[in-house]
DNA sequence: AGCGGAATGGAATAAATATTCCAAAACCGC
DNA sequence: GCGGTTTTGGAATATTTATTCCATTCCGCT
């Protein structure tokens, strides 16, 4: 290989592909079938050795090697990071990031809102990646077919679950919010043929999981929308939608949070026509 | 761990979150953080080292380990060798997966989930690029001054006027919410030195533009967040924030709101000191 | 057929990564 | 506070994995 074909490596997936679909015509035997078989299984890269690879394309590590010096990176090693990398952006020193931001108060307000529109952006980029069609279908399929919806969601689900509830209004879903105002539980409320949304973010708010739990007890279905599965609420859903938001402690963006909430709302609203 | 526990590594990945929400609360410290940061990042398995998933749980690599084997599994590549597996062929990048989503069908759960996030980042994009500094700044200013900082905003602009207080409350910024349950309003807890800070969209609330109506005659400064320089608020208003948001059918998106809002929480907390 | 340059395979080496082990620290029940 | 037990961190080791190098093979050209 000549100097002018290492001299750029690839930076994202899809120069990795044109760059590919280039170079194949070009190449000798060996290394045409490391590029068929790459071009095939490109999702294999980030969780294959080396070994792996070259076994599939039935060639030798060292033509492996070759082929990805051919493609402008330096190695194996190099190659296989851009696509662990891309399996999902910028997650390292994020927290560290926002830490500073919280210490120092980042400089201006002009920074803050860069840098919180750069967290909101990352966790709809996730949010897209990262959805659970099965599991979105499974809870709109459940909310459709309630009576009434229940949406619960205290301190920073609150938001969110007011905004559901406003949404369900529009669409005339019966659904009723469970704010907690004067302290009330209103676990009564929930009738056969109800269903419940609870909503709910680490630290799990009690009052929450409480009521997730009556219902589950009462046998009335729950979907839960929580930020991992296995949080507490998860354990006691019928259906868990997970939100991936970039989080630093109180300072949720909530942008992918509210963008599956909508979702969930109007897909709701539609189905129940 | 004794033998019991070792004696079966789960063989799926379902089986993986239940064990792994089972023993987490039965886990020493370290050990515990583990089992948080791996549920978490359940997805980076595949592709991380000991060493990277050590550093994100904030553990020595053998606490790592330790964890595995706490799990069932004899180490880390046992254990990885699962998610490896189970890696679903092909997360495509971001705007490959939109695409994908938008073909289950317009109105499809999945469609409206990239509708939104599509709306969202829009949103965001255009916000980081009409930023008014200026005008930002000055809120700061007049919010940080304040003895009581009072927020209002109804319907659609009630989530984020909810989230704004609860980011002060958190950053000990004494703030009231205007939310006007049981109609009242409170416009005589309006005092002298106090401000305002209103949030409305089109078609603007009464009760919004009232309030702040009621605070200008006093003399207290007024914040507005809305969506136009020329909207009723912004007449009656010593700072104007305008957020763009991309609406997508009858219902906005909010990112671009929330992260305009939360900045200017967290600006005006820092500014207080 | 014979020459020269490109391509190849495999063995040797280097680098990285996982795993174990043990002394020190923290914790717990008394 | 004290002895026993559990938990922890880190250094030492084992293992896997990437990378290089070079002798050999292949291929096109005259």
């Amino acid at each position: 290989m000549d100097a002018a074909t290492r001299l750029s490596a690839p930076a994202t997936v899809e120069e990795f592909r044109d760059r590919l679909a280039v170079i194949t015509d070009t190449l000798p035997k060996r290394l045409r079938q490391c590029a068929d078989f790459i071009g095939a299984h490109t999702d294999r890269i980030a969780v294959s050795t080396v070994a792996d690879l070259a076994a599939g394309a039935d060639v030798p590590p060292s033509a492996l090697m070759r082929f990805c010096q051919i493609m402008g990176f330096t190695g194996f090693s190099e190659m296989q990071k851009l696509f662990r990398e891309a399996y999902v952006p910028g997650w390292p020193d994020y927290s560290t990031r926002l830490r500073n931001l919280k210490e120092n108060g980042a400089g201006s307000p002009g920074a803050l809102v860069a840098e919180f529109v750069e967290a909101g952006r990352l966790s709809l980029e996730v949010l897209a990646k990262s959805l659970d069609e099965t599991a979105l279908d499974a809870a709109v399929q459940l909310l459709a077919k309630a009576d009434t919806v229940h949406v619960v969601g205290m301190r920073r689900a609150f938001p969110v679950a007011f905004y559901m509830v406003y949404v369900f209004e529009k669409m005339q879903v019966p659904a009723m919010l469970h704010d907690a105002v004067g302290k009330l539980d209103h676990r009564y409320a929930l009738r056969p043929g109800d269903a419940i949304l609870a909503i709910t973010f680490a630290p799990y708010s009690e009052e929450t999981l409480t009521l997730a739990q009556d219902a589950r007890d009462r046998g009335l279905p729950v979907v839960a929308m929580t930020d991992q599965l296995t949080s507490p609420l998860a354990r006691q859903s019928d259906a868990v939608l997970t939100v991936p938001e970039v989080d630093f402690g109180a300072f949720r963006s909530l942008s992918a949070t509210i963008a599956m909430a909508l979702s969930l709302a109007v897909a709701v609203g539609t189905a129940r026509g």
